[in-house]
DNA sequence: CTGTTAGCGCGTTCAC
DNA sequence: GTGAACGCGCTAACAG
């Protein structure tokens, strides 16, 4: 065990407590010989400086605390990674939290009052343990304005966001705008699009960029190629059945997210329509199974990773109490699989 | 910022700093008069005790370190969701260190002294964040003996193991064994096998679990039916075309995971053979893409979130210098989807 | 039984 | 290079 503390090391080496902190933090010069002494000793005794200890005094943590609001949803680890990634850049430390909120409250994200406790007592706990700032990470895109109060900490949302602090979010907009773009250079002009669920942010943002591709080529615009799904693959299915009995069906498909994608792979499938030759198919968020498919599916991958790092680097300019100034959004990157070709000349 | 202390409350409540601390921790009775005072003081000023100072005094952290080679490894989320899940029961907190491993060495765990670093600077941080104990999550189940060093603090390996401690491992020989059982019960007795690299820990597993059941139910053993894979799609691809060029071809696969068993959709929808009717297949693993893939997958599931919940029980009992009596190792569970089914008559 | 005083835990850092 | 006060909350000892 490490109940070797700092006396213990002084005591064998000859010196005193103080100088075996100034050795250890290098804090002011201590003669080569003595120095060498003390390390020698704190070498053979493992002995390792009480961090409690430490920032009692210091009153630097060097920790920030991150809520994740399910750890187990897809988007989630990419973007600790991120965060992982800047902090150990900058020696800083994390206190993961998991909020569990997929195991326990299932999808009703509206019912904020159903779990706010959860994230009340996560933050208590981690102000209590006296972290510099907080990471908020949400399983999906939404307004959280007025859910927690740090009492005055910073915090940084991600993959979510509120009226009054920064959050980190992706370029939603121009994603499927640059969907769009892909399809069209790629000769298309009858473009179907399946939605996510309409009160949600991401699908207004894709929307947006789908009537800006829409407007700014000169697509014909009927609304019958838009379609309104739920983000499950049945509603991708059964929306692409839909297009497909249209008297002009689409020459290709934009869907919301991957798993909708995979209902269009199977209706398609279904109706001997094959893709990409008869139907192209471009997805959203690169999820692990979209490069397992048949076809492998074309998708916008998210940026998560850059998303947890840029959420880390604001964090860490809020908590010198520097300015931030505004980042350009990450973007998302177009992965170029299997599913999408030039159409059919008919 | 929550720069208040315990003597703001004590002086706003005009009482003394122990009489809130009992207030705070029960460890008294109080008065209910000006318990309830002291209470609303604190609630009014939003007053966290500092962590710090307690843990200093008490000598107890309720802290364990988590190690995780990678938070972004398919198992390695569920895992921390188990670990999590049990620790809310005990009221312990987790201090997470993710060692990014995937990204910074791939997949050449063998060269251990490439990352020994990283893990023993871990370790050095956890144990000065006075940490109780650790667990340890590896991305693929090996040997770790020697990797680390806790001096004596209590450890829990899962996903891994060394010869001294403790670890939790899901039953992998029985696992096979069952895929195999359900297969013969499907009605099924030339039986492929297409493992991963044969020096890793589950392959020799989930091999022993096929060989026991080709013994027990006699089925004909064929060394042709048996094809050493790496892991990945294009082995499941390349393996399953010289399984279906054999005389006698299989009527089912077992891939030691879901990705070659891709592979092995693959082989079969180019050699018009369909699956299930012409060939059955079950994978390993259910990963998030075996339930989107067309068929869809059936496969063993691996306990995860009971590892993770096992380990910290674990872990647990460690730390209250308590014997961990062995507990049967948590089990795999198959997934019934589409990939499986009678084989048809010849 | 209720409340207070004061020393302690362990590293840091200022004054000598 | 050293002695000792200090940070903040806990708790033993003591008082009413």
């Amino acid at each position: 065990m490490s109940e070797i503390g700092i006396k213990d090391i002084a005591a064998k080496a000859n010196v005193s407590t103080a100088t075996v902190s100034y050795v250890l933090n290098g804090t002011r010069n201590v003669k080569l010989n003595t120095r060498e002494r003390v390390l020698r000793v704190i070498q053979e005794m493992n002995y390792k400086p009480n961090n409690a200890a430490q920032s009692l005094k210091r009153k630097r943590t060097n920790t920030i605390g991150v809520i994740a609001e399910d750890v187990t949803v897809f988007n989630v680890p990419e973007i600790i990674d991120g965060i992982n990634d800047c902090a150990d850049r900058m020696d800083m430390h994390i206190l993961l939290t998991n909020l569990r909120l997929d195991k326990r409250i299932g999808r009703e994200f509206d019912r904020m009052d159903s779990y706010r406790h959860y994230a009340d007592n996560a933050v208590s706990e981690l102000l209590s343990k006296q972290v510099e700032g907080i990471i908020y990470i949400g399983v999906h895109p939404r307004d959280l304005t007025g859910f927690i109060d740090t009492f005055g900490k910073p915090i940084v949302y991600t993959y979510s966001y509120t009226h009054h602090d920064l959050s980190i979010q992706y370029n939603d907009e121009q994603a499927s705008y640059d969907a769009m773009a892909y399809l069209v250079q790629k000769g298309h002009t009858r473009i179907g699009i399946i939605s996510g669920v309409m009160d949600s942010t991401p699908s207004r943002l894709r929307f947006n960029g789908f009537y800006k591709a829409v407007t700014e080529y000169e697509l014909p615009f009927d609304p019958q190629l838009i379609k309104i799904g739920d983000w499950e693959a049945e509603s991708g299915y059964r929306l692409t059945l839909e297009l497909l009995e249209l008297e002009q069906p689409p020459t290709a498909i934009v869907a919301m997210n991957d798993v909708m994608a995979v209902g269009v792979i199977r209706a398609a499938s279904e109706k001997g329509v094959h893709i990409p030759k008869d139907l192209s198919v471009i997805g959203f968020d690169n999820r692990e199974f979209s490069n397992y498919l048949i076809p492998r599916i074309t998708t916008m991958e998210l940026p998560l990773h850059e998303m947890g790092y840029q959420a880390m680097e604001s964090l860490a300019l809020l908590i010198k109490g520097e300015k931030v100034e505004k980042q350009p959004m990450p973007s998302c990157k177009l992965i170029e699989r299997e599913s999408v070709a030039a159409p059919r000349i008919r």
